[in-house]
Order: structure tokens, then sequence, then C-alpha cells
DNA sequence: GTGAAAGCGCTAACAA
DNA sequence: TTGTTAGCGCTTTCAC
């Protein structure tokens, strides 16, 4: 039972071996054709592939068909805990359906579309994006070029692409609707950045929210990304530019956590003072000081639903729907209280 | 400047635009044969491939050539914090070199085997292994069919394949010494997965550490996984079975906050009547309550290096060493205090 | 310094 | 139901 050294066993010697043309092997061997092969010579050809140990090439059939059977994800970060979610999620569904993923951290978004343009050459049968910023130039390039894409986490808001997303505008809403029926009036937003389509969504959803509940929004402050360090400067300006709110909502559990560390630098306390939200229910949120309250998302559903629908669209089904919107959900902690008066 | 649809411009659009042969082509793009082309041939030829927006086609040159540029990499789970940054390390190492990562989630470790197969019929030139057990016989079976491959975070004691690790044993040496100079002197550990190669190496590097300064080891239970409910299921058997410690090393950070929940659930309090320390400095421990101390590792370099090692071998240079060995760093926090008494 | 030609391993018309 | 044949796009030996 040595294994064979690299490269030694092809379809020719599968063919020699079960004494029939290397054609009925490839057919023998795909499941979509093996209907039109005797089950004589399918038993034989079976036998020979399992003892000679016969691993088709994908390289040689790549190049023959056009397709590889691999897909490409791109992510602006990894290290994000948003992010290996959703990533296991894709995989998950890919393996299960025979595709392997290349994986790709984004760190600049100026470099997303020579990294497109390499899994391009590489042949690469589609690719999920996690990456889309608003109006996003690359999104005409794919669909230019022909290439497959799903969108995830990220909508496109002119709808070139199929999309898998969260509810931000209602995660917003349970946020917001939380605070007022626990007593809070006076909410604040730390706004995502308005380039990226989170962003945007969650703001409005805030401001829809209040103005539902016929309530005006007590302060805003722009971050410059997702970042802890990004929540600490947008909270500092909050509290500079306005009178200390009751309650702030934030656009991400690491923003959440960028304000605690600059509430408790200025001798706050949360929730006492000023009640937190955060949104991703991140691992370890409901370990920090306070627990976050929080909205949590389907992470790792939003990759497998992304992944499905693209290899929907490889393999020429009919897509279901374009858009994809899953419904998050709030999970209260320690980060908020009961406001009377 | 329309974009061409899929698969239009070849080799063989280029050679005719350029009135050369397909041949010239590929020696005046290729780096390292572009010596042999003239001055006056490689502009044009450089100018054809540009204007046409050539790409040369990865799978054909695959099949010619039995090198894909893509390489293969096995974690047990992306979701678990400390591999994201060791993707980004090996992911980094990749892009700057040309080549596309394929990463896979090994779930159960009876399906490494098959996806190490399934990567070997899509050629991958190599693997990084972020999974291997002791004694693990997927790296009998690598070697034997020949396949490049480095581990990383998890070395192989028996030295068959070349490693990039942290120093386990000075790491638990490093947060045993902080203990007892802190006046701590009953001192346990919650051992990790004993078929894992770090939770030995970490075992015994509490036990060596102890025993260089004249302690024993005050008690010890085991976790069957690196998680916080593994932590937790062992620091209650250990309260269970010993007279309580007055700190307690753990094998890793998640087991740590495990042990945070146990010692909760009992009314104890941390640092006051346990000390714990962790091991990884997992984003957010430094906000957990109590902020954990903990070891510092440095994950992204041990990617980077383990991928440039493998790519090292791949290309057919010498590699320098079998084992790189990283050194991690004491972080402290308010996990542990000063004990007087 | 450049061209000619063969062939990597596989799949899919087409023929029988 | 099976065999024959051509060729996917590229690299590389060999010849000039």
């Amino acid at each position: 039972m040595s294994t064979p050294s690299p490269q030694a066993v092809t379809i020719r010697d599968v063919a020699h071996a079960a004494g029939v043309h290397v054609s009925t092997v490839s057919r023998a061997l795909n499941p979509e054709r093996r209907g039109l092969i005797s089950e004589e010579v399918l038993r034989v050809v079976e036998e020979a592939a399992q003892r000679l140990g016969y691993r088709p090439n994908r390289a040689a059939a790549a190049l023959r068909t056009g397709r590889t059977r691999t897909i490409g994800v791109l992510v602006p970060d990894i290290t994000n805990a948003v992010f290996p979610p959703i990533l296991q999620g894709i995989e998950a569904s890919a393996s299960a359906r025979g595709y392997f993923v290349f994986v790709t951290n984004v760190v600049d978004h100026a470099l997303a579309r020579p990294i497109v343009e390499r899994m391009m050459a590489q042949k690469v049968d589609g690719v999920v994006l996690a990456i889309a910023t608003r109006d996003d130039p690359l999104l005409d390039f794919l669909r230019q070029a022909g290439m497959k894409a799903v969108l995830v986490n990220r909508a496109d808001e002119s709808g070139r692409l199929p999309a898998v997303v969260s509810d931000d505008r209602l995660a917003m809403k349970l946020a917001v609707d939380h605070l007022v029926g626990t007593g809070h009036r006076r909410i604040a937003h730390l706004a995502g950045p308005q380039d990226v389509p989170t962003g945007v969504a969650r703001r409005q959803g805030v401001e829809q929210a209040l103005r539902d509940r016929g309530l005006p929004l007590a302060a805003e402050a722009e971050c410059d990304s997702y970042s802890r360090e990004a929540g600490r400067r947008a909270m500092a300006q909050l509290l500079a530019q306005h009178d200390r709110p009751e309650a702030v909502v934030c656009c991400n559990d690491l923003v959440a956590l960028g304000a605690y560390d600059e509430l408790r630098a200025r001798g706050l306390r949360v929730p006492q003072d000023i009640s937190i939200t955060g949104h991703n229910d991140m691992p370890l949120v409901d370990m920090v000081d306070p627990p976050l309250t929080t909205i949590r998302l389907p992470h790792r559903e939003l990759g497998w639903r992304a992944a499905e629908m693209l290899f929907d669209e490889i393999e020429g089904r009919a897509l279901s729907a374009s858009t994809v919107v899953l419904r998050p959900e709030l999970v209260v902690r320690e980060s908020t209280c009961a406001r009377t008066g």
C-alpha cells in the first residue's frame, strides 16, 4: 500500500488498468455521466481507480472546462471577529459542494481591484465580497468582466449584485426601542463610517426609530473606522459638543468598547451615568465590565447563504432572491439599565 | 477601453499583436527568462500585453509546470481568536510572493486526511498545518506523498516536519515566575488537552518552573478542549478535589475565562481570593473583569514565518532552520495581585 | 535571440 | 455503450 510519488497516477493509468479507454474512465468518474456506462465497466473502473489511488488532476480539468471549483473571498480584516464566522459559513458550504476557498485580506481598498484580477487569472468560478464600499466601482468591473459575485454583510444599494445582509435598520430599532422602553429619552448615536453601507443604514435606523417614538436624536458623532480607538475618539467628541446623553447607541461593539474606554477615563459609569449598546455580539463582550447589551447577528448563516447563492449562480440554478435580509436580535446585558427620570 | 469578455485574450493574441511567436511572449513575460529577449522585442510584447489586458491563465500554466502558486492552510477553528492573526501573517507573505491561500476549517480531525488529499488533487504547492496532534499519522502521509508542509503553532515532537512555534515552556515559566515573585506559593495548573503538543508542553513548563523555584504543583486538572466551558469544568473539578490554591496558571485565555465563570458562580473573587493567568492575549481580555494577566504571542509573525519557510522550500531555497521558536512575553494586568501571607 | 513543436491531464464532440 | 480525436493555454526543449 505504498503511496505513489507525486503526480503518479493519471486517468490513463486507470484506463490501462481497467482495460478501457480514458474517456470511459472520465465518464465513469463523473457523477453526471456515469449513467451512460454499463454496470460492469463502472465496477471495473471504480475498482481500478480505487486500487491505484487515482485523484483527478484539477488543473487539467480546469484548463479543459474553464471551471476550477474554487471561489475567492475578500474580507477587509480577518482579525475583526465579525468575519471568522462568516468565513466559516462560506467554507462549510463550499466544502459540502466540493469547492475550495481562497481567502484574502484586503488591507487597503485600492488593492481590491488587482486582487480580483489575480483571482480572475486564477480562474475562480466566483467571488464573495465582504468589502463593498458605497457606489463601489469594483462592482461594475465585476459585472463587466462577467465574474459571478455575491456580497455579504454589506449590500449594494444600487442592487447591481446579489447580497446577503443583516437588517441594520431593524437592529438599531431594537436597540432604540429597548432604551426607550427602559425609560431613556436623551439618546445619542456613535455612527459608523459613512462611506460604508452599514454605517449609513445603521445611522438611518437610529434616526427612524427615534422618529417613530417621537424623540429627537440627542447627539451624534461619526467614527472613521469600526475600531475601539475610533469609538473612543468619537465618544470624546460627542461629550465635548453636547450635554451628556442618557444612552448611546453604538454602530458596533468595538466602538462601544472604545466608548467604555473614554467614559472610564472621565470617571463616568456604565450604565449608571450612561447606557451603552453595541452591535455584533462579538465573542467576550459578555465578559467585559459591564457585559455589553448588543445586537446579535447570524454571522455564520450570512456566510453560508452568500456562498449558497454564489454556487447556485455558478451552477446555473435560478437565483431565488437577489437580496437576502436576515433578522438580528437584541441581547440585553448590563450596559443598559432602567432610567426613572 | 471595454473589458474583454471572460477568457478572451490569450498568449496567442498577444503574440499575434506583437508580431512574434507565443514562446517569445512566454519568455518575455517570465521574469526569470526575460534576459534572453532583446530590448526591442521585450518592449513590443509588454506593450501588446498591456494594451490587450492579457492575464496569463494560471490553470494552463499549472498543468504544464505542475506548480500552481497556491498553498493550503488547515486550521482547527477559525473563530478561535488565535488563528486569524496567524492566517493574516500567512496571507501577507503569500500575497507578497504571488501565491493564493486556500483556507479550510478542520472541524473534525478525522477529516484532515481527505482534505489534504483534495488539496493534492488541486495541486497546491504546499500546506501549512495548524492542526497537528501528537504523533499525527497525517505527517507521515504528507512526507510519503512528497507534499511540502510546515507546521505552525503546534510543533511535531518527532521533528518530521519543520515548524514555527512559540516557546510554550518559557511562556509558562514567565507566568509562574511572576506569581512566585508576587508572593504566591500554592500554585495550580489548568492543563490543556494532552493529545495536543501545546497542552503537553505548557504543563511541563509549569511543572519545570515550579521545580526550579523549589515549589510543588499545588493541584492540576485537565481540560478536554481549549474552551471556556472546558475551563469552567476543570476549575470546578480542581476546587472539588484540592484545597483552594492561591493562584491558577491556565493553559489558555478561554480556559482562564472559564475559570472566572466558575469562581464567580462560587462567590470567589479574582484576584483577591485566587490569582489567574492566561495564555495568548486574545483581543478583549484586557477588558474583561478583571483584566487578564496573560502571555502574549507573536501570532502574526508565527504565520508569516511559517509561510516564508514553506515558500523557501517550494522554491528550492535552503531551509535555514527546521524549527523556529519565537519568544512570548508576559502581560501583567489585574487578575493577579501581590500575596502577603 | 527567436521560432517550431510537443505535450501536461483531462473532457466532450463525434463516430461507431 | 464505448472509442477516437481534438484541443483547452501554457512552458520548454530543441533547432536554427
